[in-house]
DNA sequence: GTCGCCGATTAACGCAGGTTAGACGTGCAC
DNA sequence: GTGCACGTCTAACCTGCGTTAATCGGCGAC
């Protein structure tokens, strides 16, 4: 048995319990699940690509993102993960870990057996409801890269990331007055939007300049959240939070 | 009851069970869940983002693509939808679809209810674990979409996007010798792969001049698919079909 | 302390791809 | 037939962003 107190597991709870509704009794029985709290060094592999999945792996505390490498050595980063996010969904399906996952800051992770959650979700349905809205939210966030990618211009992605992140760390209560901590650098935030880090440089002094955004050492404010968001064409509603609490179409 | 022979539904049963291994008993059951066949004309929406997801809407034949519209006007193209593919996966999670769905060419549907396949997976598990593994599929596609538009320059994000087509549609049996039909027009390409129409002519007729595709009113060829598959930096497992037969972590 | 590394920053230069604007062909409505 | 809509293709011009390379500052190892 670990202790539970060593590491909050409220972002965990609160992810999952904010997009699907759940009793004292289903919250209770999702803390049991959890079988093992890691701490990863910053900088740390977390998940390597193809490694069996049949843990479930939650970030408790601190950032990290999922990357997958080009054969010419190009990087692409694919999501950033906050507390409370699952590192991999494939252990829905392949068995297999679908990308690299990197710890950006110190994190603590919790991890469950794949197979005890799928059993514990036969006595919960909502189990299995929370996790396929927890993925649909992440399959959205990464819809909207890949139209960031696509159709907007380098200050709109760097705007759109900002706000991204700004409303997923708000959720999981780790904004203060606009001030977050968000510690990667001009080269990962490159690997991620599909700029050189010499434009992110650029574009992160575009956005100071016109006194949106202040961000250094790894603790990013925003100024102006309302012409940000208008800036970088952002759509609350696009991440797919939203629609909390209706159940949705599998319900039993 | 419906006339199962109207249109072939050997596409949906082949991609299922495709991803995972059925029994003749599951394969009968599931294609009597099938409860209407609709036709569409080319250029016809098949799904609204945000109308309910209480059906599962299945391509039986015909090309079709999803989309999103920013604030500014411009159109992201996120998938194109081959037979057998399942339009939108929101009906897992949240009852609303995620995207608007757009005929490419005339298309044929199947639909399904939601609630009925939900019900029938309680006695067939496999049918969840296939329409998870279609969703992984589905994302990891996605993904090469998002690595694409970050990381490949114009050449080789078309000839990936062709690669990845004629592997999908060889898969449900639409692959001659290197020929099959993809109605899309060079402003469709150009709002999938994020770069502008004229740039889509310039970069196809790149393409025709080094030999390794030839494409005309919809018809498009690749003379040597392996030399293409070099360019593009395509790597076969990554569309995640890969680990077919094997049964993943949920296995009940 | 100081050495070395990493990340931020700046400058100079170049090019991939965007934009605008037509011309041309084809197929369809009438 | 004619006119129109739509898709392809071309040309001229321009710019957003990449590339290379150098400087600077901070910080950890020793």
């Amino acid at each position: 048995m670990i202790d539970r107190n060593l590491v909050s597991i409220r972002p965990f709870l609160a992810n999952l319990a904010g997009l699907v509704r759940m009793s004292e009794e289903e919250l209770a029985s999702l803390t049991h699940l959890i079988k093992a709290l890691n701490h990863h060094q910053a900088h740390a592999t977390i998940l390597e690509e193809g490694a069996p999945a049949d843990r479930i792996v939650v970030i408790m505390s601190g950032l990290a993102y999922r990357f997958t490498r080009l054969a010419n050595g190009r990087r692409q980063i694919t999501a950033f993960l906050v507390p409370g996010d699952i590192c991999d969904y494939r252990f829905l399906s392949s068995g297999h870990v679908g990308q690299h996952v990197f710890a950006l800051s110190q994190v603590a992770v919790a991890r469950m057996q794949a197979e005890s959650f799928v059993a514990a979700s036969e006595r919960f349905p909502v189990f299995m409801r929370a996790m396929l809205a927890a993925n649909a939210v992440d399959e959205a966030i990464g819809r909207e890269w890949m139209i960031s990618l696509g159709q907007r211009n380098a200050l709109q992605r760097m705007a759109h990331l900002l706000c991204e992140m700004e409303l997923r760390l708000r959720r999981v209560g780790l904004v203060e007055k606009g001030t977050f901590h968000f510690p990667a650098t001009q080269t990962d935030l490159g690997d991620a939007l599909g700029l050189s880090s010499v434009h992110v440089n650029r574009t992160l002094q575009e956005l100071r300049r016109m006194h949106l955004v202040a961000m250094s050492k790894g603790i990013v404010t925003l100024n102006d959240t309302a012409a940000l968001r208008r800036l970088a064409l952002f759509d609350v509603t696009s991440l797919g939070y939203e629609r909390n609490g209706r159940a949705g179409a599998v319900t039993h």
